[in-house]
DNA sequence: CTAAACTCTGGGGTATACTCCACGGTCAAG
DNA sequence: CTTGACCGTGGAGTATACCCCAGAGTTTAG
Protein backbone atom coordinates (compact mmCIF):
# COMPACT_ATOMS: atom_id res chain seq x y z
CA UNK A 1 0.00 0.00 0.00
CA UNK A 2 1.02 3.16 -0.40
CA UNK A 3 1.30 6.61 2.14
CA UNK A 4 -1.88 7.93 1.64
CA UNK A 5 -3.29 4.42 2.18
CA UNK A 6 -1.66 3.75 5.23
CA UNK A 7 -2.41 7.14 6.28
CA UNK A 8 -5.72 6.25 6.33
CA UNK A 9 -5.59 3.36 7.79
CA UNK A 10 -3.60 3.98 10.46
CA UNK A 11 -4.83 7.55 11.03
CA UNK A 12 -1.86 8.83 11.60
CA UNK A 13 -0.38 11.60 10.12
CA UNK A 14 1.96 10.94 7.36
CA UNK A 15 4.80 13.28 9.53
CA UNK A 16 4.06 10.60 12.30
CA UNK A 17 4.71 8.03 9.95
CA UNK A 18 7.75 8.97 8.60
CA UNK A 19 8.83 9.55 12.29
CA UNK A 20 8.46 6.40 13.04
CA UNK A 21 10.37 5.54 10.33
CA UNK A 22 13.46 7.30 10.70
CA UNK A 23 13.31 5.89 15.04
CA UNK A 24 12.86 2.63 13.37
CA UNK A 25 9.93 1.58 14.60
CA UNK A 26 8.45 0.72 11.57
CA UNK A 27 10.74 -0.58 8.59
CA UNK A 28 11.82 0.94 5.56
CA UNK A 29 9.64 0.75 2.76
CA UNK A 30 10.22 -0.56 -0.74
CA UNK A 31 9.71 1.84 -3.32
CA UNK A 32 8.04 1.65 -6.90
CA UNK A 33 9.67 3.03 -9.97
CA UNK A 34 8.91 6.54 -9.07
CA UNK A 35 10.39 6.58 -5.74
CA UNK A 36 7.02 6.51 -3.67
CA UNK A 37 7.01 4.03 -0.70
CA UNK A 38 5.59 0.66 -0.60
CA UNK A 39 4.39 0.08 2.35
CA UNK A 40 3.53 -4.17 2.99
CA UNK A 41 0.45 -5.19 5.04
CA UNK A 42 2.32 -5.95 7.96
CA UNK A 43 3.63 -2.61 8.78
CA UNK A 44 -0.18 -1.35 9.51
CA UNK A 45 -0.55 -4.50 11.80
CA UNK A 46 2.69 -3.11 13.75
CA UNK A 47 1.22 1.14 13.77
CA UNK A 48 -1.90 -0.94 15.40
CA UNK A 49 0.59 -2.63 17.94
CA UNK A 50 2.76 0.59 18.63
CA UNK A 51 -0.67 2.61 19.34
CA UNK A 52 -2.39 -0.33 21.46
CA UNK A 53 1.68 -0.08 23.79
CA UNK A 54 1.05 3.51 23.51
CA UNK A 55 -2.53 3.55 24.86
CA UNK A 56 -0.77 1.65 27.37
CA UNK A 57 1.61 3.82 28.90
CA UNK A 58 4.57 2.87 26.71
CA UNK A 59 7.37 5.11 25.52
CA UNK A 60 8.43 4.70 21.87
CA UNK A 61 11.44 4.01 23.08
CA UNK A 62 10.67 0.80 25.17
CA UNK A 63 8.31 -0.11 22.78
CA UNK A 64 11.21 -0.22 20.19
CA UNK A 65 12.88 -2.28 22.28
CA UNK A 66 10.20 -4.62 22.28
CA UNK A 67 9.51 -5.02 18.81
CA UNK A 68 11.25 -8.20 18.55
CA UNK A 69 8.47 -9.74 20.67
CA UNK A 70 6.04 -8.55 17.46
CA UNK A 71 8.15 -10.67 14.86
CA UNK A 72 8.73 -13.91 17.54
CA UNK A 73 5.59 -16.02 18.08
CA UNK A 74 7.48 -17.71 20.85
CA UNK A 75 8.84 -15.36 22.99
CA UNK A 76 5.81 -13.58 23.05
CA UNK A 77 3.22 -14.69 25.53
CA UNK A 78 6.12 -14.57 28.41
CA UNK A 79 8.03 -11.36 27.42
CA UNK A 80 5.10 -9.74 26.90
CA UNK A 81 3.62 -10.48 30.57
CA UNK A 82 6.76 -9.44 31.97
CA UNK A 83 6.60 -5.88 30.19
CA UNK A 84 3.03 -5.54 30.93
CA UNK A 85 3.71 -6.00 34.60
CA UNK A 86 6.61 -3.26 34.56
CA UNK A 87 4.94 -1.27 33.34
CA UNK A 88 1.97 -2.25 35.52
CA UNK A 89 4.49 -1.18 39.11
CA UNK A 90 5.37 2.25 36.90
CA UNK A 91 1.80 3.14 36.61
CA UNK A 92 0.93 2.04 39.98
CA UNK A 93 3.92 4.44 41.26
CA UNK A 94 2.70 7.34 39.23
CA UNK A 95 -1.04 6.92 40.83
CA UNK A 96 0.50 7.13 44.52
CA UNK A 97 2.37 9.21 43.83
CA UNK A 98 -0.74 11.71 42.56
CA UNK A 99 -2.34 10.29 45.39
CA UNK A 100 0.24 11.83 47.27
CA UNK A 101 -0.05 15.20 45.65
CA UNK A 102 -3.60 14.84 45.86
CA UNK A 103 -3.38 14.48 50.02
CA UNK A 104 -1.06 17.49 49.68
CA UNK A 105 -3.23 19.38 47.90
CA UNK A 106 -6.26 18.65 50.00
CA UNK A 107 -4.17 20.19 53.08
CA UNK A 108 -3.04 23.04 51.54
CA UNK A 109 -6.71 24.38 50.80
CA UNK A 110 -7.89 23.37 54.13
CA UNK A 111 -5.05 25.47 55.60
CA UNK A 112 -6.03 28.73 53.59
CA UNK A 113 -9.85 28.41 54.11
CA UNK A 114 -8.91 27.99 57.71
CA UNK A 115 -6.84 31.25 57.44
CA UNK A 116 -9.37 32.98 55.40
CA UNK A 117 -12.21 31.79 58.59
CA UNK A 118 -9.54 33.80 61.00
CA UNK A 119 -9.96 36.72 59.35
CA UNK B 1 22.35 38.03 50.07
CA UNK B 2 24.72 37.26 47.23
CA UNK B 3 24.63 34.33 44.89
CA UNK B 4 26.41 32.16 47.02
CA UNK B 5 24.03 32.74 49.80
CA UNK B 6 20.94 32.01 48.10
CA UNK B 7 22.23 28.98 46.31
CA UNK B 8 23.25 27.25 49.58
CA UNK B 9 19.73 28.94 51.44
CA UNK B 10 17.59 27.70 48.74
CA UNK B 11 18.87 24.67 47.74
CA UNK B 12 18.73 25.48 44.54
CA UNK B 13 21.63 25.56 41.54
CA UNK B 14 23.30 29.12 39.87
CA UNK B 15 21.63 28.14 37.07
CA UNK B 16 18.11 27.39 37.77
CA UNK B 17 18.01 30.67 39.86
CA UNK B 18 19.37 32.14 36.67
CA UNK B 19 16.35 30.60 34.69
CA UNK B 20 14.08 31.42 37.32
CA UNK B 21 15.13 35.36 36.99
CA UNK B 22 14.75 34.87 33.06
CA UNK B 23 11.15 33.34 33.14
CA UNK B 24 10.67 36.37 35.34
CA UNK B 25 9.84 34.15 38.41
CA UNK B 26 12.40 36.20 40.54
CA UNK B 27 13.10 39.82 40.15
CA UNK B 28 16.04 41.21 39.02
CA UNK B 29 18.27 41.43 42.17
CA UNK B 30 20.10 44.81 42.30
CA UNK B 31 23.89 44.68 41.68
CA UNK B 32 27.13 45.98 43.63
CA UNK B 33 29.99 48.37 42.45
CA UNK B 34 31.31 45.22 40.90
CA UNK B 35 28.23 44.21 39.28
CA UNK B 36 27.70 41.26 41.79
CA UNK B 37 23.98 40.23 41.91
CA UNK B 38 22.86 41.12 45.71
CA UNK B 39 19.03 39.26 46.20
CA UNK B 40 16.84 40.70 48.87
CA UNK B 41 15.67 38.44 51.44
CA UNK B 42 12.07 38.00 49.82
CA UNK B 43 13.50 36.10 46.95
CA UNK B 44 14.77 33.65 49.18
CA UNK B 45 11.33 32.90 50.75
CA UNK B 46 9.57 33.46 47.06
CA UNK B 47 11.96 30.87 45.93
CA UNK B 48 10.60 28.87 48.89
CA UNK B 49 7.04 29.32 47.61
CA UNK B 50 8.15 28.58 44.33
CA UNK B 51 9.64 25.51 45.62
CA UNK B 52 5.98 24.67 47.14
CA UNK B 53 3.60 25.42 44.38
CA UNK B 54 6.11 22.87 42.47
CA UNK B 55 5.83 19.81 45.04
CA UNK B 56 1.81 20.89 44.45
CA UNK B 57 2.06 20.05 41.06
CA UNK B 58 2.75 23.42 39.82
CA UNK B 59 4.06 24.43 36.27
CA UNK B 60 6.52 27.46 36.08
CA UNK B 61 4.19 28.79 33.91
CA UNK B 62 1.21 28.62 36.63
CA UNK B 63 3.46 29.55 39.25
CA UNK B 64 4.39 32.97 37.75
CA UNK B 65 0.53 33.36 36.51
CA UNK B 66 0.06 33.48 40.59
CA UNK B 67 2.86 35.15 41.50
CA UNK B 68 0.57 38.64 42.83
CA UNK B 69 -0.82 36.55 45.52
CA UNK B 70 2.40 36.49 46.95
CA UNK B 71 2.72 39.93 47.13
CA UNK B 72 -1.36 40.65 47.96
CA UNK B 73 -2.40 39.61 50.97
CA UNK B 74 -5.95 40.39 50.26
CA UNK B 75 -6.27 38.27 47.30
CA UNK B 76 -4.02 35.82 48.80
CA UNK B 77 -6.62 32.96 50.43
CA UNK B 78 -9.54 32.99 48.23
CA UNK B 79 -7.40 32.84 44.92
CA UNK B 80 -5.31 30.69 46.54
CA UNK B 81 -8.50 28.09 47.53
CA UNK B 82 -9.37 28.43 44.39
CA UNK B 83 -5.59 27.54 42.35
CA UNK B 84 -5.56 24.70 44.54
CA UNK B 85 -9.10 23.41 43.67
CA UNK B 86 -8.19 23.64 39.82
CA UNK B 87 -4.99 21.91 40.16
CA UNK B 88 -6.69 19.39 42.72
CA UNK B 89 -9.02 18.54 39.46
CA UNK B 90 -6.52 17.95 37.27
CA UNK B 91 -4.84 16.28 39.47
CA UNK B 92 -7.77 14.13 40.58
CA UNK B 93 -8.00 13.71 36.51
CA UNK B 94 -4.50 11.98 36.14
CA UNK B 95 -4.96 9.99 38.59
CA UNK B 96 -8.34 8.63 36.35
CA UNK B 97 -6.31 8.18 33.43
CA UNK B 98 -3.86 6.47 35.16
CA UNK B 99 -6.35 3.92 37.04
CA UNK B 100 -8.15 3.50 33.19
CA UNK B 101 -4.76 2.72 31.77
CA UNK B 102 -3.91 0.42 35.04
CA UNK B 103 -7.14 -1.67 34.52
CA UNK B 104 -6.10 -2.06 30.48
CA UNK B 105 -2.56 -3.05 31.29
CA UNK B 106 -4.22 -5.63 33.79
CA UNK B 107 -6.67 -7.24 31.14
CA UNK B 108 -3.34 -7.59 28.92
CA UNK B 109 -1.51 -9.17 31.40
CA UNK B 110 -4.61 -11.42 31.66
CA UNK B 111 -5.07 -11.74 28.02
CA UNK B 112 -1.48 -13.28 27.74
CA UNK B 113 -1.59 -15.50 30.16
CA UNK B 114 -4.73 -16.98 28.93
CA UNK B 115 -2.82 -16.78 25.62
CA UNK B 116 -0.20 -19.22 27.19
CA UNK B 117 -2.06 -21.51 28.90
CA UNK B 118 -3.83 -22.65 26.01
CA UNK B 119 -0.74 -23.55 23.88
C1' DC C 1 -1.41 20.50 -21.98
C1' DT C 2 -2.29 22.35 -17.67
C1' DA C 3 -3.74 22.44 -13.11
C1' DA C 4 -4.61 19.92 -9.11
C1' DA C 5 -3.43 16.28 -6.23
C1' DC C 6 -0.02 13.29 -4.52
C1' DT C 7 4.69 12.22 -3.00
C1' DC C 8 9.46 12.78 -1.48
C1' DT C 9 13.23 15.18 1.20
C1' DG C 10 15.60 18.17 4.37
C1' DG C 11 15.41 21.01 7.92
C1' DG C 12 13.35 24.05 11.49
C1' DG C 13 10.12 24.68 15.40
C1' DT C 14 7.45 23.34 19.79
C1' DA C 15 7.08 22.74 25.03
C1' DT C 16 9.39 22.00 29.82
C1' DA C 17 12.83 22.78 33.16
C1' DC C 18 16.62 22.92 33.52
C1' DT C 19 22.17 21.50 32.92
C1' DC C 20 26.60 22.31 31.18
C1' DC C 21 30.40 24.70 28.92
C1' DA C 22 33.52 28.27 27.95
C1' DC C 23 35.27 32.78 28.43
C1' DG C 24 36.27 36.57 31.21
C1' DG C 25 36.18 39.62 35.21
C1' DT C 26 36.90 40.14 40.53
C1' DC C 27 38.60 39.41 44.95
C1' DA C 28 41.18 37.52 48.95
C1' DA C 29 45.19 34.96 50.72
C1' DG C 30 49.98 34.19 50.96
C1' DC D 1 52.05 38.85 42.19
C1' DT D 2 50.00 34.76 41.50
C1' DT D 3 46.75 31.31 42.45
C1' DG D 4 42.38 29.81 43.43
C1' DA D 5 37.69 30.78 44.65
C1' DC D 6 33.83 33.40 43.33
C1' DC D 7 30.83 35.74 40.00
C1' DG D 8 28.66 36.93 35.56
C1' DT D 9 27.33 36.17 30.54
C1' DG D 10 25.91 34.00 26.29
C1' DG D 11 24.74 30.12 24.12
C1' DA D 12 24.34 25.10 23.33
C1' DG D 13 22.40 20.69 24.72
C1' DT D 14 18.82 17.33 26.78
C1' DA D 15 14.48 14.41 26.27
C1' DT D 16 9.84 13.34 23.90
C1' DA D 17 6.84 12.99 20.08
C1' DC D 18 5.78 14.94 16.92
C1' DC D 19 4.14 19.35 13.50
C1' DC D 20 4.93 22.44 9.79
C1' DC D 21 7.08 24.45 5.74
C1' DA D 22 9.34 24.81 1.38
C1' DG D 23 10.98 23.05 -2.80
C1' DA D 24 10.74 19.75 -6.30
C1' DG D 25 9.33 15.64 -8.85
C1' DT D 26 5.02 12.64 -10.36
C1' DT D 27 0.63 11.45 -11.68
C1' DT D 28 -4.11 11.99 -12.92
C1' DA D 29 -8.27 14.40 -14.53
C1' DG D 30 -10.29 17.29 -17.82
Amino acid sequence: MRTAQLIQASGLSKDTIRYYEQRGLIPEPQRSSNNYKLYPKSTLELLDFIATAKQLGFTLREIKNTLHLFYDEDLYCDSAIELLKDKLLQVTDSIKQLENQKKQLQGEIKYFKNKKHNK
